[in-house]
DNA sequence: CCTTGACCCTCCAGTTACTGGAAGGACTAT
DNA sequence: ATAGTCCTTCCAGTAACTGGAGGGTCAAGG
């Protein structure tokens, strides 16, 4: 198969194909011509980086499962592990996301919105800093 | 003052805020012997990126921002458009992550996590695409 | 044989918002 | 003079691609 082949095949972008086997994520052979050849087996892997990447896990993530992939006497402990490490990063980018949320949503809910200059969002975001502690 | 005092009372490293007057959102004067001298102005300025980048806004949201504030003819409408774009962008990163979340918490759950090689995350990972779609 | 068009190649630059570090000048205290 | 802290600039690196230039390859049609 041709890049554009596993490129439809994957759905990944021949773009990031190339990408990955220059990052060794991937080892396709060559063509007399020069063009990657790819196997079934690298449509795999791909397909396997493009549900990894699709949940969320680091390039380095996706190196490290692909390997435990691949070995027979991988113990799930450590595939486990790395899903769990990912999964509390999720969480922890959620919940910063929601408090984000939480103070811009109710900023917006202040602001008229309209052909006037008075801006509740302006005045937090310039509002001066209470400064806690004294002297030092 | 100097950059190591607005970095204290900005909260903002003084890398950033070098970068930050690389990017033009500041200009603070230069003392005779070349360092950056800062006034009120700048380190309120320094405060209002802060927030709003603590509130996730991107740097060109900020500049904008910083010129609406810096404008007494604003119409608070154009204030309000960006927070609401924004507002949006940050529940459609929410939904994606709570859509991975949930997916990977699903495939945790079901791992053993134990010394033995099964391992239903890998499984998912690796599972052959279902082709939708006839010949072509 | 030539052309057209789709496909492939490599290499370089740009993206976002910084961060780290090297090399060196300035200032303060002793 | 010296040590230590602060400041300067410049360069490189981060994550994971993406876009584009410049050019080779291949299959079909005339």
């Amino acid at each position: 198969m041709n890049i554009g082949d596993v490129s439809r095949r994957s759905g990944l972008p021949a773009k990031t194909i190339r990408y990955y086997e220059e990052i060794g994520l991937i080892r396709p052979d060559r063509s007399p011509n020069g063009y990657r050849s790819f196997s079934e087996s690298d449509l795999h892997r791909l397909s396997f980086l493009g549900r990894a990447r699709a949940l969320g896990f680091a390039i380095e993530d996706c190196r490290s499962l692909l390997a435990l992939y691949a070995d027979d006497s991988r113990e799930s402990g450590q595939v486990k592990q790395i899903a769990q490490d990912h999964l509390r990063r999720i969480d922890e980018k959620i919940a910063q996301l929601q408090s984000m949320r939480a103070t811009l949503a109710h900023l917006v809910s202040c602001c008229a919105g309209d052909d006037r200059p008075d801006c509740p969002i302006l005045d937090d975001l310039g509002a001066l800093q209470a400064e806690s502690g004294e002297a030092g």
